[in-house]
DNA sequence: CCTTAACCTAAAGTTAAGTTTAGATATTAA
DNA sequence: TTAATATCTAAACTTAACTTTAGGTTAAGG
């Protein structure tokens, strides 16, 4: 009474990450999603470690991480305990730097929202004219 | 009585921006910079307007707006008040841009935090064994 | 004056992260 | 069984955003 493993096909998995198919042939390339098996006839099949793999390595991304440092990364998942250490402080380091990205957006955001308040300004009184005297204060 | 108009070198705009020579005189090429002067031996010299610019130019590329798109911004802004409701909708549409970003972002943040947990009671553990039965609640 | 650092243009080169193409094989639904 | 759809590899191509190079000219300090 054995559990039949469920896989899934790349264009599976390429629906559920929003990626393309080329795009996760290029990861697997690139060495991204380890002890990723494919059938017989040279088919990839996804288990639930490979989908959970490419979950993290879409979170790296979205750090801001360039591929060649995630594979870095997916090297010592594999290397096994004596990797702790790296691996600790790579997510301390890109902890650090999300933060940062975020306070940067933050500002970025700041910046946007006086433009929106400027233009909506200026459309609703037809001319740039009063709103610039008005928030240059001069 | 005459002020005279306060201007910089290259060199000098680019140590305010953290930017490189080449890099500004790329973005004058592309036309990202109107109305940048040169004095009669060809030397740029940058004024408080062009400054203003670029400060918004940064701004843009922050929110993640590629260079031509930004130029098409500055194009507008030399178009005067016709193009006031393109630039207003662009911001706008730059502020949801930015929003979803931050919480993308966010969300990313929450799993590197996770992570940290995660190899923090690891590296402390000296392997992942037990963290990982804890923590995937298997 | 002289030299050293800063500036110029034009054109070629670089890099990351995919995308596209070509030609072949496999799977699925009718 | 056949047609349409999905998959495969390898290699070439693309794009954005710079950077580097080459060969000069200019500006600033001693």
């Amino acid at each position: 009474m054995q559990e039949m493993a469920v896989t899934y096909s790349i264009g599976e998995v390429a629906e559920m990450f929003g990626l393309s198919v080329p795009t996760i042939r290029y990861y697997d390339k690139e060495g991204l999603i380890p002890n990723l098996n494919k059938n017989a006839a040279g088919v990839r099949r996804f288990n639930e470690d490979n989908v959970s793999t490419l979950k993290i390595v879409e979170c790296l991304k979205n750090a801001g991480m360039p591929i060649k440092d995630i594979k870095q990364f997916v090297q010592w998942t594999l290397q096994g305990d004596k990797t702790l250490n790296e691996r600790s402080q790579m997510f301390q380091e890109l902890r650090v730097s999300v933060q940062e990205q975020m306070k940067q957006l933050q500002e970025t955001l700041d910046t946007i929202n006086f433009k929106c308040a400027y233009y909506g300004k200026a459309t609703s009184d037809g001319t740039e004219k009063y709103v610039k005297e008005e928030m240059h204060l001069n």
